[in-house]
DNA sequence: TAATTGCTTTGACTCAGATCAAATTCGAAA
DNA sequence: TTTCGAATTTGATCTGAGTCAAAGCAATTA
């Protein structure tokens, strides 16, 4: 492990997810009440950030890295219900437990709120609880989504939807909307696909090499992707080739 | 199909769902603005409400009835993404398209508000937004422990979760709490059951039958739920018995 | 350089749930 | 009361993904 001072912003002007997070739509004032009860914690790769039932006083926006939400069975068995890429919510207003095992996948910067002041906030200004339930929206449709993955689709489809929506949100963040190849890096290992997709690792294994044979996807090392034809992959996915956006 | 003039609320005051819609925290002012813009709407059982895709001019609660809401793949495949009961909203303030097929299962009657003014409205009194994050946080985590059931558990699993969770909803709206044995009329068919798990109908049907042959639960008809202990029903989900209930 | 460790791939076999097909049940309409 | 049709049940067979087991690979440590 390399000992490291990560550079943080300080400021929310330079924040990088400034224009995405719950702040997106804070002005002067309210922004500025947001940066006195803000503070930033550091997570690195694999450590948990909250236990599933147990008491958490902090919400928090991810800064940067990738952090999942999972939900686990007595027996344990697992399911991703949550991928969180920069500038996602975690926790909930109004409640004191956490519902969910949020892992850090990769290393991770919060940008955190004590749940109290948070709260108070929220009721004093619109634009905050606006853009929060904007945010709530979205992940609903996005769990929505996912529910169809989960309930119909094959392997190869669940894999190429993952694939898709792992470029989709690479390229939103990138600004990159070239028509050409996309290449990025799997941020999960294949157990974590696997943990994702309601598959077994194995199967996800396959179903990449399968994929990579068929020549929807080159891999260099084990993690790079790259992408020569993303509407075939959508295809492949089983999805509208017009990707379904609105507004 | 008999026709009949079903009663209506027309004050909100009398209004069956009024404690738990997004109305729920709206008091005298708030309240009366709403009921200058809201008008009722009969849906009749099997009619589409609205298609994916098309203009949806309207939100609205669910007063009374069963309505769904399915996601379908080109090639037909289903997967329903939610079940609306009484109180249920549907819709999406600030978006134009219905992103689902929303399909009455029983006659239904909508408490709807056009969505321009019903916008605005939002805007200027905080309680209906805060009400509808609220909702939409509920909604969430609802379609989270789907991921679950749809990703992780096998069909007999299923179809206990399913009973369980309509067991559960429906005691809340009866204010049933007793612990002896809860009978209900399911309000789905088998293949909207199917629908709703990732499963096919015959699937539903075979572990519908084992579930009766071993006890835990018992049928009059094809659609009257007995069933004698829920504890029991909930080992059968996979599901803590304690109901995983957070305030 | 070898050993350790964590991730990934591949192979052989099994099984839960899908598929295809044929009854059966039941309520509503004639 | 008979008939009709939709919903449901049941049976026989098939198959996609799971399970169990064994290598392979790349990065880190000894």
């Amino acid at each position: 492990m390399q000992l490291e001072v990560p550079t943080m912003p300080q400021e929310c002007s330079e924040c990088p997810i400034r224009h995405r997070a719950v702040c997106a739509r804070c002005e002067g004032d309210e922004l500025e009440r947001l940066e006195e009860i803000k503070y930033y914690r550091n997570f690195e790769a694999g450590q948990t950030i909250t236990w599933s039932g147990d008491k958490m006083d902090f919400v928090a926006s991810v800064v940067s890295g990738i952090a999942t939400l999972t939900q686990t069975m007595e027996d344990g068995r697992t399911q991703m219900v949550g991928l969180l890429l920069p500038s996602d919510f975690v926790g909930r207003p109004g409640r004191d437990g956490a519902a969910y095992d949020v892992v850090a996948t990769t290393d991770v910067v919060m940008c955190c709120f004590r749940k109290k002041p948070f709260e108070q906030l929220m009721e004093q200004t619109p634009h905050i609880a606006h853009r929060l339930l904007e945010m709530t929206l979205d992940e609903l449709d996005a769990a929505r989504e996912w529910m169809l993955v989960l309930g119909r689709k094959t392997a190869r489809e669940k894999i190429a939807s993952l694939l898709s929506i792992i470029a989709r949100r690479d390229a939103v963040l990138h600004m990159d909307d070239t028509d050409g190849p996309v290449v990025f890096d799997l941020p999960l290992t294949r157990e974590a696909m696997s943990d994702y997709l309601g598959l077994t690792l194995e199967t996800v294994s396959r179903q990449i090499s399968a994929l990579k044979k068929d020549g929807v996807i080159a891999l260099e090392g084990k993690r790079r992707i790259t992408i020569p034809d993303v509407g075939r992959l959508m295809e492949e996915a089983g999805d509208d080739s017009d990707g379904g956006m609105l507004a």
